[in-house]
DNA sequence: CAGTATCCAATCAGATACTG
DNA sequence: CAGTATCTGATTGGATACTG
């Protein structure tokens, strides 16, 4: 079984790096409501991202374990439980998508864009 | 002919839309070099951007333009010229994707990634 | 020079059903 | 609860050849 993370391929440059980390469909959104709660289980996050499906989010989490952007904590329990929270490296990020949600809502704002949700992405 | 945009799908909120805009294998580094030399011609662009076939080009090109990121200007002379460059709403986005370019060449480092090209992405 | 057109391969993503 | 497995469809990306 092959390895399959964003890292398989030699970046380019410092940009093209970066942007594989957190390029994707899911993974912004999925760095920004961790950031907000601090520590989400698999199915709140699972409920947070309405529109994705649980093959999408193990596939995303696991990359973004891989990156070291995020932690994976498994408690031995009946039922399980497994929680997922930010690392230090993913915090750094943080500022930067917090910056580019603000972005974004003027742009949506400006261009008269509609969204689906409400509010700061809430849960 | 169907409309073929960032827009086409209503957001989920303003981190989606945001990702979305500047999402995409090349916009990163097709932004950063714009930033970096003001104005550039397509035939630099792809020089730059080693691994891009022209049909990527273009198409990420159209993509930055109808999200208002950069500005195609046409001279009608021969043989053809076409210059690109960033628009105001694009040079919004300069000190995000200048500061991830840092994150990303730090983690680099500390990862022991190397990477193809040298210093700041240059041309 | 600045693209298009066409065809094909690879990857991504979704639906659905199932498991420790 | 927190996933896996499988199959299929959609989307993205690439090679190559050609054009105003």
């Amino acid at each position: 079984m092959a390895i399959k993370n964003t890292e398989e391929q030699v970046p380019i440059c410092a940009v093209d790096f970066a942007f594989r980390r957190i390029g994707g469909k899911y993974k912004g959104r999925l760095l920004w409501y961790l950031h907000l709660h601090k520590v989400l289980r698999y199915g709140e996050l699972r409920r947070s991202i309405t529109d994705i499906t649980p093959k999408m989010l193990t596939q995303t989490l696991r990359e973004l374990e891989d990156d070291l952007l995020i932690e994976r904590k498994v408690y031995h329990e009946v039922p399980p439980r497994v929680e997922y929270s930010l690392t230090e490296v993913g915090k750094e990020l943080v500022p930067f998508i917090e910056h580019l949600r603000m972005w974004g809502e003027q742009r949506m704002k400006k261009e008269n864009i509609p969204m689906i949700q409400q509010g700061k992405c809430a849960l």
